[in-house]
RNA sequence: GGGAGCAUAGCUCAGUUGGUUCAGAGCGUCUGCCUUACAAGCAGAGGGUCGGGGGUUCGACUCCCUCUGCUCCCACCA
């Protein structure tokens, strides 16, 4: 067969994807291996494919080809997220496109149309996946969604309530105006904001609701909510305001009187000591009006504005009212100044609006006992983190976690099983029936009509969390009593897990958290978490920025496989990844090398009769050696999850020790034929780098172990067992790297002399030079002679040395004797200081006496060398000067 | 404000309990080659006082202190 020059992915890639998947080979059932298992960080069912997918599903693809390989029943389970803020957001968008206003539709119209979002859309990213070769189990696909797992998250909802651990409660939560939903206190981001200082003066009362000329001034970032205060709060302690004791002060432009109060929580040195407190709108101020029982008066809405309790400014935006009301203020004579400040301001994470604190009923869930146990798991080192600097940012939030905000204000997801009665009561059951049963207990005269379900979802993380059970046996979450089906008792706990730190709190931890109350286990083994892809200055790959490629168009144009290198090439665990098209084009051309290196190989001709020669054999077993080295380094390598290193490894004996080295020293001279031996060595040595190449690189490998040989129906390269790692004979590797150094000796001085690689070189060899590997040197560095000599004679020529080995290369009248004596007179003096600098260590009796005997034995044998150095060195020169 | 981490070649990073001629790799750069597997290639070369300072030690890229510069996480000073 004739092959390109060039390796072709697009006519290889498709081709053999569809017939690993015709032939199932993805797929995975209990049986009496030991299982490896890998859920998928499940992507959101609207999302398209990024870098970050790819970095991730890369990582998760080459773990579970290399356990697959291993002889492990490798499971790799993949699916969607239902991400209900971000797909709601997506379908009320679509919605306003036809012209449709959620608010304008009932509920069940909604979820008609999310699901059919969910239909048009969802899943394309899995598609996507297949692109880039990933080796899912496409049978086990799951939603988190869909009905099992929806009523897996139901179950646990009620088993948690029941346990008491779940509670409906007004409290301040994070308000997003835009999404009209609580979010979790995790989903808040805090970025520092440029805002204003406001000082204001509130006028004291006569006590009869008329201002005095004696005022205070406050200082707020927020004058908007002025209207909204409850009270004004010094520091007990600060004597500067003890004259405000009792007092009553008139809040400006309202006219609306308020108390003076005295709580600790006021920093006597910030502002001006006095707090205007704002008990509906600001999370400390709502602490502050508990303690000291304070109205509640909320006037920001719903989407932000200031309702009619405002009383002024009503329907405005609060940012516009902020401004109106600065205005106001001013032309009242009730603003002091304006300072320019700079305060952390709380965004959402999904919509990036700024958070409004807000009061409301939401439903949590109590951390505390769940924490504790998961932050057990982690600290005893049943679960590792790699790396695992993350066990420090673990541990603080676990030992800080708040109560879980489950509850969301929105329609996609799971609908929380709460159902009010109409004496206020609340059931909560798994389904309908049930409530409707329970709710009889309370009454018997209760029918459907009179129960009323929450309005609420549940948060989207409340269903990730139970993923890695879910996706097994959804029966499990939430009944205990049920016994784990057969998947569940073979899968669980997974292996590893692949994520980004970013979700460590969300999901790692909550992961965990569900394990131990569900399965009474850890969910998953070790945890590696990626870093960041941002591109190659640094900056976060990002939509708006335009600097993220589409995965798609790279694969399209590199392949697959050099998209996979790309990734990898920059990736240690935890370390942002600078990603740059360039690391692809090095997996290309790393595709072409190996696609070229068979081709070399598959066009020689055998000759069986042909005995095999010297250089063969010392080639054949040099690089049986290098190889046993290399696959227990890369061994090492992905036991650690480094999994660049192990890339490297690869890398590295594929194209310097196979290619560079192996393959030219094995190289039938144009037109002459291959001994059988060597021929068959050559290619039992290629068949194991495709192997030790597979995991990373899944579909050139299976295309170029396909070609080699016929192969039986139905064979794959995916379940050949890695290579394993003999013996390692480590002086016939030295003995080999000495010939190299000879080698490359030679070369260099072709370069200096421009003397033609064709022209052969007499080469003279003083010392002891390892005799089997010199036809080594002869065939690569082009020699018509090598002599071993006691002396060099009258030969003009250039000399170098392999460690201690002097090398004469005989150059006639090339050599610039000048030059020769300039360089000789380099190295011996850099020789000469080497020594003197042993020789002071080992003179040194104090080293002598401490360091261990293994390492004093390494300086004299330094001194040694160096002094046989010197002499060379010096014999060198006293020939060259006469 | 609290906590964590990083700083090694032009770039991205290794350097595993302090000790081999240990200062490395890949990429990039420079030089010479279109040598019949591959110019997406081959062969060679240069490049860092391991962020600054101090300390411990016979010995420090490695351990301690300090300074500088960056990054991330957490956080209710209005």
């Amino acid at each position: 067969m004739e092959l390109s020059a060039k390796y072709n992915p697009s006519q290889v890639e498709d081709k053999w994807y569809a017939y690993w998947l015709e032939k199932k080979f993805f797929h995975s059932e209990p049986d009496e291996r030991q299982p490896y298992t890998i859920v998928i960080p499940p992507p959101n069912v609207t999302g398209i494919l990024h870098m970050g997918h790819v970095l991730n599903n890369t990582l998760n693809d080459v773990l579970i080809r290399k356990a697959r390989m291993d002889g492990k029943n490798a499971c790799w389970v993949p699916g969607t997220d239902h991400a209900s803020i971000a797909t709601e957001n997506k379908v009320v968008a679509r919605l306003k496109t036809m012209g449709i206003n959620k608010t304008d539709i009932t509920r069940d119209e909604f979820l008609k149309y999310a699901w059919e979002w969910k239909e048009e859309h969802g899943g394309i990213i899995l598609e996507q996946l297949r692109k880039l070769g990933a080796s899912c189990d496409w049978d086990r696909t799951r939603f988190t969604m869909e009905p099992a797992l929806s009523d897996a998250v139901i179950a646990t909802f009620c088993y948690f309530y029941k346990k008491g651990m779940i509670y409906r409660g007004v409290r301040m939560v994070n308000w997003d105006p835009v999404a009209l939903t609580a979010v979790s206190d995790d989903e808040v981001i805090h970025k520092d904001t440029q805002s204003h200082f406001y000082h204001l003066k509130y006028y004291i009362s006569d006590g009869q609701g008329n201002a005095t000329d004696q005022y205070l001034v406050i200082a707020t970032t927020r004058p908007e909510t002025i209207m909204a205060d409850a009270a004004i709060c010094v520091n007990p302690d600060d004597e500067r305001h003890h004259w405000l004791r009792g007092k009553k002060v008139i809040i400006p432009l309202i006219n609306k009187e308020i108390p003076v109060i005295e709580d600790d929580y006021v920093e006597m040195d910030f502002g001006t000591g006095c707090l205007k407190v704002t008990p509906a709108h600001d999370a400390h101020d709502y602490e502050i009006g508990m303690r000291h029982n304070l109205p509640i008066l909320e006037i920001i809405d719903d989407h932000g504005k200031l309702n009619e309790k405002a009383q002024i400014l009503v329907g405005e935006d609060r940012f516009v009212a902020r401004k109106k009301i600065a205005k106001m203020l001013e032309e009242s004579g009730n603003l002091v100044k304006i300072d320019d400040y700079t305060s952390p301001i709380g965004y959402s994470e999904r919509t990036d609006a700024v958070i409004e604190p807000k009061l409301s009923a939401q439903w949590f869930l109590k951390m505390e006992d769940l924490a504790a146990t998961a932050l057990d798991s982690v600290e005893s080192g049943k679960i590792k983190f790699i790396p695992d600097k993350y066990r420090n940012t673990y541990r603080h939030w676990m030992e800080n976690a708040h109560d879980w905000c489950i509850s969301r204000q929105l329609w996609w997801g799971q609908r929380i099983p709460a159902y009010y009665l109409p004496d206020g009561q609340i059931v909560v059951e798994e389904t309908a029936e049930k409530a409707l049963e329970a709710a009889q207990k309370i009454n018997p005269a209760y029918t459907a009509a009179d129960l009323r379900q929450d309005e609420d979802v549940l948060d989207t993380w409340f269903s990730s969390w139970l993923w890695p059970i879910s996706v097994f046996d959804p029966e499990r979450p939430g009944h205990p009593e049920h016994e784990p089906n057969k998947d569940l008792a073979y899968y669980y706990p997974t292996n590893d897990l692949v994520t980004g730190p970013d979700i460590i709190f969300f999901w790692v931890a909550r992961m965990i958290m569900a394990g131990n109350e569900f399965m009474k286990d850890i969910p998953f083994g070790n945890v590696y978490f990626t870093g960041i892809v941002r591109d190659k200055i640094g900056r976060k790959m990002s939509k708006t920025l335009g600097n993220s490629p589409n995965p798609l168009d790279l694969i399209e144009k590199y392949g697959a496989d050099a998209v996979r290198i790309g990734m990898l090439l920059c990736s240690s665990a935890g370390n942002d990844i600078f990603y740059d098209e360039s690391q692809v084009e090095q997996g290309r051309n790393f595709c072409n090398k190996i696609w070229n290196s068979y081709r070399l190989v598959q066009g020689w001709k055998v000759d069986e009769s042909l005995a095999q020669s010297e250089v063969n054999k010392v080639a054949v077993k040099w690089f049986e050696n290098k190889l046993s080295q290399t696959v227990a380094a890369v061994e090492d390598h992905y036991s650690k999850f480094r999994i660049s290193d192990a890339l490297m490894s690869i890398y590295k004996i594929f194209w310097d020790d196979y290619c560079s080295w192996y393959l030219e020293a094995i190289k039938p001279a144009y037109g002459e034929a291959i001994d059988k031996a060597t021929f068959d060595a050559t290619n039992k040595f290629f068949e194991a780098l495709l192997k030790m190449v597979h995991p990373i690189m899944p579909f050139i490998t299976e295309e170029l172990w396909q070609s080699m040989e016929t192969r039986e129906a139905g064979a794959t390269i995916m379940f050949e067992k890695t290579p394993s790692a003999g013996q390692v004979d480590a002086d016939y590797i030295t003995g080999f790297e000495m010939a190299q150094e000879a080698i490359n000796g030679i070369r260099g001085i072709r370069q200096q002399k421009n003397i033609s690689p064709k022209e052969a070189l007499e080469l003279k060899i003083k010392g002891a030079f390892p005799a089997e590997f010199i036809p080594v040197v002869e065939k690569l560095a082009n020699t018509s002679s090598v002599e071993t000599v006691a002396d060099f004679g009258e030969a003009t020529g250039v000399s170098f040395m392999v460690r201690t080995v002097e090398m004469f290369v005989v150059l006639g009248g090339l050599v610039n004797v000048e030059e020769e004596i300039a360089k000789l007179e380099a190295e011996l003096k850099y020789q000469q200081d080497f020594l003197a600098s042993v020789r002071k260590k080992l003179s040194n009796e104090s080293f002598v006496a401490h360091a261990p005997e293994k390492v004093v034995a390494i300086e004299r044998k330094k001194e040694a060398d160096s002094l046989s150095k010197i002499e060379s060195y010096e014999s060198q020169l006293k020939a060259l000067r006469k």
